[in-house]
DNA sequence: CGCGCTCTTGACGAACATCAAGCTCCGTGG
DNA sequence: CCACGGAGCTTGATGTTCGTCAAGAGCGCG
């Protein structure tokens, strides 16, 4: 690989970078074993799937650009989505140690994805017990984030749910740098968002409609601005500990 | 620690064997690891908190007998639970890199726990890489299922949602020899119930009626026992692939 | 220009929550 | 021995949230 190809995916990494380091330090030699142990680049577009349920992949994927969920299609053609994931995301880092997918990913928008093929991944935990720690960190926060989505799956009413999924994606994409005051792209779907907070398409509409005549949002073109944070917070439950977003040894 | 302790304590570590065994090889020196790492012996009463949220534990507990669960409470009171636990679970295996606990474990039964202190476990994570990636296995494990109730919450009818818990423990009971054809324990309040389906404690009894006038199950004096298994994973949609019970090498 | 996708709105019905009461079982204390 | 109280289970009546069905409007794309 020549020197421009390493430095183009340091680059590309730069999002999972700070996700890491928002949570612990990260030494430049663990930096540059992850840019060693990446692979291909992967380009996908929106509706296509990055991996099915059932498969077996040999690597796994991580988000540069683009916006992906992790669904589930039930014998009756239900879906629900379990997961949304961003630049700086693992979409998969499950299949190096689980093999079999238990579930699909699918690309929401076009998305540009960088591999990381499991023998490499073998050799990092090999060899950098630090780095492995985190990455095991990074599968341990997709799993804080299913806890709490639980949570308003099983307690909260469909406004609050709709409510603090914005406001996790604000925070989330606020980390990476992807939103401000302005507002942050959610280029989602209504049908979409219906599978993943478990309603009705026509039900998710009317929620928005009342999150927006409540003065609490703006949302137009895929882009939402939250103009009342606090009382969002509040209507949604809304608590960001269980997004760790600590920086401390691990 | 005298041999005889060493000895006991492999003993209790015998479901958690079992559970990493169903998944991978588990070589002798890696078993000696685990119980070396191991620390004190604590007991639980039915009712007791084993941790709450907002602790930062410097040791992660595992289950030896009884029934624990995962749960968190929300301002106005309602509970959700997230997880059940029984023999061979780590109930908080995750507090060793996330730190700050951001749900509660509660003991549901009268409960045996072993502790791995923290430093134990980075002991391990740098000398046996192998061993690590099993025990982040088990950490996905818990996100396997943790994305299963999810779907269950958002997609399935109650009745479903109870069928497909009964499913669940049942299989993970069987897989470490606590379940057979006769029964299993499941020693759980109909209130606690609701609270890990999410919905009310009238509706889990009216539902429980149906399953059992159905001639799908019999439930009592805490022992539920199946009658009609293909029938009931059809009305659930149970199918355990979301368990990864495949020995293979991880 | 027409097709498909997404968003929107209304009418109706089903699944579930809430409220309320009575039941059984079991341990505790007089 | 029985009275008492609490925890869990059960059942009925009523209300609310949300799903389903149906139809139309706006918009981008070929």
């Amino acid at each position: 690989m020549s020197i421009n190809t390493i430095v183009e995916v340091r680059e590309l990494l730069q999002p999972f970078f700070s996700k890491m380091q928002l949570r612990d330090a990260l030494g430049p030699e663990e930096q540059e074993a992850l840019a060693q142990a990446a692979g291909d680049r992967l380009l996908f577009t929106a509706g296509e799937d990055l991996v099915r349920e059932g498969d077996r992949p040999v690597r796994s994927m991580l988000v540069v650009s683009g916006f992906c969920c992790r669904y589930r299609l039930l014998p009756e053609g239900q879906r629900q989505i379990t997961a949304l994931h961003m630049a700086g995301d693992f979409v998969d880092l499950h299949s190096f140690l689980l093999k079999e997918m238990d579930h699909a990913v699918g690309a929401m928008t076009n998305c540009t994805i960088i591999t990381f093929p499991h023998p490499n991944l073998v050799k990092v935990s090999e060899q950098f017990p630090h780095l492995t720690r985190l990455l095991w960190l990074m599968t341990l926060l997709d799993g804080s984030m299913n806890r709490e989505w639980l949570v308003g799956m099983g307690r909260l009413s469909a406004q609050q749910r709709t409510g603090h999924l914005l406001c996790e994606t604000y925070t989330r994409l606020r980390a990476i740098g992807m939103a401000d005051d302005h507002g942050f792209p959610f280029p989602i779907t209504q049908t979409s968002l219906a599978d993943a907070l478990g309603i009705s398409t026509v039900h998710v509409n009317r929620v928005i409609q009342e999150l927006r005549q409540s003065g609490l949002i703006v949302w137009e073109n895929g882009v939402v601005r939250i103009l009342d944070w606090p009382r969002l917070m509040e209507l949604s439950s809304f608590d960001d500990r269980y997004l760790h977003l600590v920086q401390e040894p691990r």
